[in-house]
DNA sequence: CCTAATATACTCAGATTGAGTATATGATAC
DNA sequence: GTATCATATACTCAATCTGAGTATATTAGG
């Protein structure tokens, strides 16, 4: 970026025109890197979990994290596949980063204290080998902690048995917070994100999802950070495996963006292996996003884009009439603007 | 987020499974906020530039930014919301986060030493009102800083007289990095970025496009990290106005996403007064995304996609026949799943 | 009142899409 | 060996969407 000295004069031409923070107070902070590591085995979607000391609320379940240090690395993403590498034993691929968190807790208790650390979440994407030679940490399915995104076997029943009811009951009542400028009621909001009364089921708010959830103190996380809504947490019905610090909301970010980039991205050849069918490929992108596609539909979609071509050889033992092996055409990256799998949720 | 004892102790169980950097090597970072904030004035995008000292290059035009100090401010939003407030006078509406920054140039010099300061940029996006009362800054036009993405008037001419020369002279040299490990060839990412050789022009590539003329020693901030290729830059024509520290790279971050994002969520009413007419709408659109649309079909899209309502006025002096005015139908976010100008670049 | 300029409405062919039917071909049971 | 099953693949068709054009409405200005 810009050497240190540049940076320092810069801060002190600031300096001038608007009273800044003394530099002394300028309290600096770590920054800790977070990885959702995912695959798909065997049509499930998973991510490398490593699982550490139980916290307050009794979560044991975390992503792979690891101190960001300057002077090792010269940026992020090198420093993230460095310590995954020998934490885990894995080899990144395609990594890319998510999003920055650094809010201390959505608490109003004025008491509490700054964020010293701030961590920088990342989306890796890795071919699941069914040799998993994982050096520490093991693959969990992701709807283990968000099991109201399984939309494979239909609409999940935990929605209507135990998130409903209690998101309307929360949405029934008048937010507490001081910040009721919120443009939308809680009612819409929940209606609009958990697809209530009609209204559609986009697989991409998986964030938001959470986050009402979180807000709606209804997922373990929230108690630990004392949100009056959550203090009977110990007698609700478990909403997901609940996860360290802020680690399902970066899990929840990560799913949210692989679901929205293999529609315009070739992502999801990440997650294959080299050689597949195209029921395979379709699949596994039923693993990520849900919902069954149209299997002719998505053939001709696939092929029709130039996503692959066949590689000549069959699989045989499929069960029926075998079935052609693809491979990844390299070349669309060279040819269309945005190549992805542009599905759309369907029938059968 | 956590308790600073709760992420203490995790890493310390972190330290457990393989020999992290001692914590006293941990070198804390400073947090840095810069805005790209956005607005729409006379057809013109523009972007709010403080003018500082000129840097080595001679660079004087940045972003504003500041310190985020986590004492004071709850979020990285809030921090910079309010400095922005009492810097420039400007009260931001929307904001969303971009990115990250935090490598320490691309120089491959093994004497530079890390970020000190990582920064989060932002992206802002504000009406522009005639009355600019800012207590600081200006509003520059952003094809100020990068002409070759102003399509407006068809194909900018400084591609085809200046950069498609240099760049081609430049791919065709041998990558000089190690890195040689690259999968796309410098020619190949040439053609796809600028749209050479009859490949499309990408108008979201901002930042890919930017990267590529740094790395080829190009725009006046690689000179300044000391890329080889970059050594003569002083003889080079200036390609657009260079921006002090990492700026003009955040700002081509948030070009490329408000052009993206615009056309799946309704964030060009964030840059339009109360009321308008469909062309200015258009217009306001064409700024942003850069080609002609189709005046027909454009009205058609955002009528039929419910994304404004008539106001029943009419503006007169339009030149012809008086325009209805229009208003932003809010509830379209409680309709449809990612509302959006969906426009694809068109003819007329 | 004619002309220029803009706004708005309507049309139409081609492409895309959702969803279905039909056929191909190996595996397996008998 | 053949009927049956299961899967893979090919083809069809209507509804919708999209790009692009033509036609009409309504003002301002001479």
């Amino acid at each position: 970026m810009n050497s240190p000295t540049e940076l320092r004069r810069s801060a002190v031409s600031a300096n001038r025109i608007v009273a800044l923070t003394p530099r002394s107070e300028l309290a600096s902070v770590e920054i800790g890197l977070n990885a959702a590591i995912v695959a798909v085995a065997n049509n499930e979607p998973v991510a490398l979990i490593i699982r550490g000391e139980s916290d307050v609320a009794g979560a044991t379940d975390g992503l792979p994290f690891g101190p960001f240090s300057p002077r090792e690395h010269r940026t992020f993403e090198i420093g993230l596949r460095d310590w995954v590498r020998t934490q885990t034993g894995v080899e990144l691929g395609y990594a890319e980063q998510l999003y920055t968190f650094g809010d201390r807790g959505r608490s109003t208790d004025p008491g509490d204290v700054g964020p010293r650390v701030v961590s920088i979440g990342y989306l890796a994407l890795t071919e699941a080998k069914s040799s998993f030679e994982l050096a520490r940490g093991s693959w969990n399915s992701w709807y283990h902690y968000f099991p109201w995104e399984d939309w494979r076997k239909g609409r999940p029943a935990i929605l209507e048995t135990v998130i409903e009811p209690r998101l309307r009951d929360w949405a029934s009542r008048p937010a507490t917070h001081v910040s009721s400028t919120q443009p939308v009621s809680r009612q819409e909001r929940v209606r609009i994100c958990f697809g209530f009364d009609g209204a559609s089921w986009d697989e991409e708010k998986v964030l938001e999802r959470f986050e009402l959830l979180y807000e709606a103190g209804l997922v373990d996380e929230a108690a630990r950070d004392g949100r009056d809504s959550a203090k009977t947490w110990q007698e609700r019905p478990q909403l997901g495996t609940p996860m360290r610090f802020d680690h399902r909301r970066i899990l929840a970010t990560a799913i949210g963006r692989v679901r929205a980039k293999i529609k315009y991205r070739p992502v999801i050849f990440e997650l294959m292996p080299s050689e597949f069918t195209l029921y395979e490929l379709q699949r596994t992108v039923e693993a990520i996003l849900g919902p069954h596609l149209h299997k002719q539909n998505f053939r001709r979609l696939v092929e029709g884009a130039g996503l692959v071509e066949p590689t000549g050889e069959v699989r045989m033992r499929t069960g029926g009439r075998p079935a052609k092996l693809f491979r990844f055409r390299r070349e669309v990256l060279l040819e269309r603007p945005a190549p992805g799998v542009r599905v759309k949720p369907g029938k059968s």
